[in-house]
DNA sequence: CATTTTTGCACAATCGATGGTGCAATAACC
DNA sequence: GGTTATTGCACCATCGATTGTGCAAAAATG
């Protein structure tokens, strides 16, 4: 039965109540009033007091006047992949124990839409950046650096800002290796047998088809081509690719390098326009991680980038804020095909229900 | 080569150039200026001079006058799944498209962590939330009355806010009728060849179950029961649930609806400690879309919750702000098995390269 | 030409918090 | 008991924008 009148509570209407000034008031609430040697009674008063009439700090105020915000941001270009939306889950959770609010915005791999969505970000006051998959990453460190914004790149290399990133080129090689040997039990392979789907011209496509092409040449003992599918990160221009393949071959490869799980929907897309025998026999190996890809009929490998890692790192380097940009590289995990992971979702805590419930009486 | 200095440029500095008044600057910058009075010369060469100097609006500066702040939330349980990703990509193109910047949080289905993160958004003084899969509803409409902030309820059940929801008991009937259709293909079924697995003692879950028992019920002709597997919304449970079941029958049931994708991943877990074989004669339903499942070894059918059209919806209604609540019903979709529809990833333009691309020279 | 109207802008208060500085009252000291 | 230190807090400028109000100068009107 406080007190409670429609609008909320600012640090003067705690100063009239408590009868001490709006400094005080201030001091108190933002913990620094040891520092401005405020008896501990009159903090106690104005907390309690502070607490009985719901009093919020005003976060747009006090970043003003500090001219910071609390909040962090992560640039993605989509979110609506296991992958992004991982890296999102996981870098709220990060970013809440720093004490930080975390705002997630995607690009959508749009240059102009990138540095738009960025410059908002800036007029909000966020305190720094994390950068993943756009695709102008020196557009978007000039926007960041003009503005004095602490900035670091995921999973993107950066000679501008620092950068952490998979390890891709080993990454490609391991999981290129474990199809490979999965194939070859089926029946000896042929070079042509092994195909990269997906990738671009960007330093994480680039590194995979070196660590793809790595294993295969160590595999057949030459130096292997015209093996490569560019389709950027589109699942129609996959969808594309894989119908070109089969138009021309009559069959898709036995084994299959998909660049990202976004390409992996255009090979979904194929396959719901053809026949479930058109997969019988392959084995893929895809750069990321879903659970439900890792259960398709076929065996599915996945290298699966550790997110959580490369943001605590992230977050050491703006920390650290290094005078030269600091590459770091992380490595991805191999994950056998038939594996679902846990992951965010295991953290909550949902309620266990004791028993079955009733269906409603419709 | 335009004046530079490191500091982001204001009203008074542009003030100072342009010979004009802070409030004839600000009144251009924010358009205001015919209202006002401004001459179309001074507000152009007010203009220019901005875009020289590269002016952006400090927007915590103008939220803290103003008391708004052109931030939109969106309250989640978790990111990391088809679901809720999709939503956010969706919410976030709606939300810009409207002028507003989205920011989008999860409660993690912690009714604390709910309110506690919807508080964190207000003092940031967000002109609107919606509200999507929290644990408490109630809890979170509270937190937002108090501080006047209009929310919607997305595709949850609100006696206290407006709410757009699926059509959950039909969605479930209809999808309970096409699994039950297609596994009778392999012979006939009987009651308990069909169980739900899931959910929770929500809306959501008792309109699905009563959805499911409806079109179960009409297909036998008999009342059934004992065909309900809660679980809550967590993958563990889920999988514990399966494992029981397998233990007691010795087999899953033909006949599978699966309450939630977050629920399929138990089942995913599942999958991992068994043979294929056990999975080879199932028909499941899922209420969700996530186009990996379509393609599972078994057939999957599912509901794909119209997301864009809720949330097309939730602004209508944040704008219309009618007197008394009112909740919309929104019918989902069948998605047959094998089918990867497109999604907002076919949206965004990725260049697409004209030829293939040489790996890097090691 | 005198008066009213309109145009074009400047002034100043304000949003809510922060933090440097100053000043009484009390305590400590010789 | 007089002087110096310390304690405890209030005052006030400030962050960068918005907006109600006022007032000259120019234009319109009779």
């Amino acid at each position: 039965m406080t007190v409670q009148n429609s609008k909320k509570a600012t640090i003067y209407d705690l100063s009239v109540l408590s009868g001490a000034s709006a400094s005080t008031v201030s001091a108190v609430l933002n913990g620094s009033w040891r520092k401005r040697r405020i008896s501990t009674e009159t903090a106690e008063r104005i907390l309690s007091l502070a607490k009985a009439q719901r009093y919020t700090t005003n976060l747009q105020a006090r970043g003003l006047r500090s001219s910071k915000s609390g909040l962090v941001g992560l640039l993605v270009p989509v979110y609506d992949n296991r992958f992004f939306s991982s890296m999102a889950q996981t870098f709220e959770a990060q970013a809440r124990l720093r004490g930080l609010s975390p705002m997630v915005v995607s690009g959508r791999r749009d240059p102009d839409e990138e540095r738009r969505t960025v410059e908002t970000l800036i007029a909000y006051s966020i305190d720094a950046l994390f950068i993943a998959g756009v695709t102008d990453p020196d557009g978007v460190h000039q926007v960041c650096a003009r503005a004095g914004l602490p900035h670091v790149n995921i999973d993107l290399p950066g000679k501008l800002a620092s950068s952490v990133i998979s390890d891709n080129r080993n990454g490609a090689e391991v999981l290129t290796s474990a199809i490979l040997r999965h194939a070859a039990q089926g029946g000896a392979l042929v070079p042509d047998d092994v195909v990269l789907f997906g990738g671009h011209d960007d330093h994480a496509s680039r590194e995979r088809i070196a660590g793809f092409h790595a294993a295969k040449d160590a595999f057949f003992g030459i130096e292997s081509q015209n093996d490569i599918e560019i389709t950027g990160y589109s699942p129609r221009m996959t969808e594309l690719a894989f119908e070109r393949f089969f138009a021309r071959e009559g069959r898709l490869p036995r084994c299959l390098f998909i660049n990202s799980s976004i390409n992996f929907e255009g090979l979904l897309r194929f396959m719901g326009r053809h026949d479930e025998a058109v997969f019988a026999n392959i084995v893929a190996g895809c750069f990321d991680y879903d659970p439900f890809a890792s259960f398709l009929p076929f065996p599915v490998y996945m290298a699966k980038p550790n997110i959580s890692a490369m943001l605590e790192k992230g977050f050491e380097l703006l920390e650290a804020a290094p005078v030269h940009p600091v590459v770091t590289i992380i490595e991805p995990q191999l994950i056998p095909p038939r594996t679902a992971l846990e992951g965010p979702l295991d953290d909550i805590r949902d309620p266990v229900p004791a028993s079955r419930i009733p269906a409603p009486t419709s």
